[in-house]
DNA sequence: CCAGCCTGCCAAATCGTTTGGGCACCTTGG
DNA sequence: CCAAGGTGCCCAAACGATTTGGCAGGCTGG
């Protein structure tokens, strides 16, 4: 049961291969009679013709599809979102992914990267697990590349990343809007983007409600649940404590709760918290359910796509600045922030 | 700058192109000079020579790719574990990953398929996000597959999967050597391999332990946190209450969490917890740390690709049996099983 | 009636590799 | 000196599509 190319649809049709191409690919310029078209699409179809694309893509140096490397897909689930987003935008263009992930390791990169050469992708995502500042291998400069949750250290490189700071203020501002105005700050330790922006988003709500910033109020910490309970018991055993804590991600949210567990709060009637980055495994199943800010790995992934798609189509015209596109992250309401308690 | 090919390395080297593929694929039977090959080595390794899969691909029928179609990569980061096991144990044959979901959706996974198909795969492996039995897609009939998490409907189509009463078993057993006599188990209820497995590897580690099948040991419901909390606290509530809980899965320990918490039982002094599916960001997160039983998905993926590439390889003498692989579900010790408490 | 134009189709080259079938030359034994 | 047998390499035909450049034949206008 051979597969059934271009030539057996042209010989069932009575026409030659050339004219079956052209019809299938709507050639401009070229005058086909209507009905010969209409006959060889039944017949195409009938016979269940599908173009080899490899075929294809030997005459074209166009494979319709794209390298997604990334450095660790491992732990977290947002790998799994940037992904899908990608996919799903891919599907509409008929484009595929070839996945490869090289555990940070720049040898493997540079073979990762070369395979995928060989194989004529199309374009590359350069996808990074978390927001970071990321050098652009040079193998990457000759081939069509978008970073993902990275910004490139060069910026002709377009990429997109999370709007870190409108975030961190979307998460403040959602606790000011319930009345708190003592409001701390867990975050971490790390001088990454996400660490510099949500720092600057809290602020700037700070600022937008008429409240000043005090430094007493922001503890940093490793960022997982030991780190979120530490920084949080701190907060929360200090003269003047908050009524309300926005923990730079869902981990050390985790933390914050049995730091609140532990002194006798309840969250969220004596205590407001709210998280980052919606690891959904946590924010959906800690209890009281926690209200947090998504990161939109769905939608980077999609807009990656999109943005690749369009450096293909114009690779001739190399057009100069490549701006970098960031991307909101919306508000997650769960249950876990209220008014402050009166006192 | 033009991509550099047999010919190119030919040329330099002054041989044809004929005698450059025969060198550099060692071809069998054909006699070539010690002094030719290495020059031609040589060269081509000067010149940074990568042959063009796809032509390759068109020749030969041998893309070196595989598919990789899932019905839900979303949300679990199970699914990452798998796609790293397969893509490393991909990396040593060579092989590249074509990824796809499908959310499921019947139509969408043909057109999957097909293009899978239409891009020359030599295999596919059909993930699915947990462990059921799935209907094998009549397209994956002509094209060597592999089952990843899921048993097959046919028997005929090989199948790699978790051993679930091996592990239901190792975490019951953890959980009588630490001296527990008196084990509630926190079920699901779904009628899925992993619930009657695991509930199967629970009953016989009791029998081995000589200890009597109590059903009302044994409560069931969703299987998130709320759902463990309601049956934990249905469980520790009772007259006789058990000094252990084993957890159908990590999110509904961490229910049983909760539920240990409001009856002020200490973890794991007062009440010993077990999970299972190590489901990191909850189980390393919890405090303290969960100890569960891991399911292997990372070995899932890397097993899937060497059974795959045992098919393709044997392709032609299509061997008759086709056993389902069961994978070691192994015990991931933390903190939060102890002896029972003196009473 | 003929030049010229348009319509509708096709032949052949091409992409980069593999592969079956030689072909030229050299050596060796008779 | 010649036939036979090796050795070392190459020619040319695939693989399945796209694409360039025609080529017939019918129609139109003069």
């Amino acid at each position: 049961m051979k597969r059934i190319g271009i030539k057996d649809v042209a010989a069932a049709a009575g026409v030659s291969a050339t004219t079956v191409s052209h019809i299938l690919n709507d050639v401009e310029g070229k005058r086909i009679n209507v009905e010969t078209r209409a006959t060889v699409l039944r017949v195409a179809r009938e016979l269940g013709y599908r173009p080899n694309s490899l075929a294809r893509g030997l005459r074209t140096s166009r494979t319709y599809t794209v390298g997604f490397v990334s450095d660790e897909i491992a732990t977290t689930p947002h790998a799994g979102q940037i992904i899908r987003g990608a996919q799903d935008a891919g599907t509409e263009h008929g484009l595929l992914l070839l996945m490869l992930n090289t555990g940070g390791n720049p040898e493997l990169e540079r073979k990762a990267i070369a395979l995928l050469l060989q194989h004529g992708v199309d374009g590359i995502l350069y996808a990074s697990m978390y927001h970071r500042v990321v050098q652009v291998p040079q193998q990457l400069r000759s081939v069509p590349t978008v970073l993902v949750d990275a910004s490139a250290d060069d910026p002709t490189v377009p990429s997109i990343v999370p709007d870190e700071e409108q975030g961190g203020l979307t998460a403040t501002r959602e606790l000011l809007e319930h009345g708190h105005r003592r409001i701390g700050f867990v975050t971490n330790i790390d001088d990454i983007p996400a660490t510099r922006g949500r720092l600057a988003g809290y602020r700037a709500a700070l600022a937008g409600g008429g409240i000043g910033f005090d430094p007493a109020l922001v503890v940093a910490d490793r960022s997982d649940a030991p780190g979120g309970y530490r920084a949080a018991r701190t907060l929360l055993s200090s003269a003047h404590r908050p009524t309300a804590l926005f923990c730079f991600n869902d981990r050390m949210a985790m933390g914050a709760y049995r730091a609140a567990a532990e002194l006798g709060l309840t969250v969220p009637t004596d205590l407001s918290v709210i998280g980052f980055d919606n690891q959904e495994l946590i924010s959906e199943n800690l209890h009281p359910a926690l209200t947090t800010v998504a990161l939109p790995h769905y939608d980077m992934g999609a807009r990656a796509i999109a943005r690749l798609q369009a450096v293909i189509d114009t690779s001739e015209t190399t057009t100069g600045p490549a701006p970098q596109e960031v991307l909101r992250c919306p508000l997650v309401a769960r249950d876990s922030v209220a008014p402050p308690p009166r006192s």
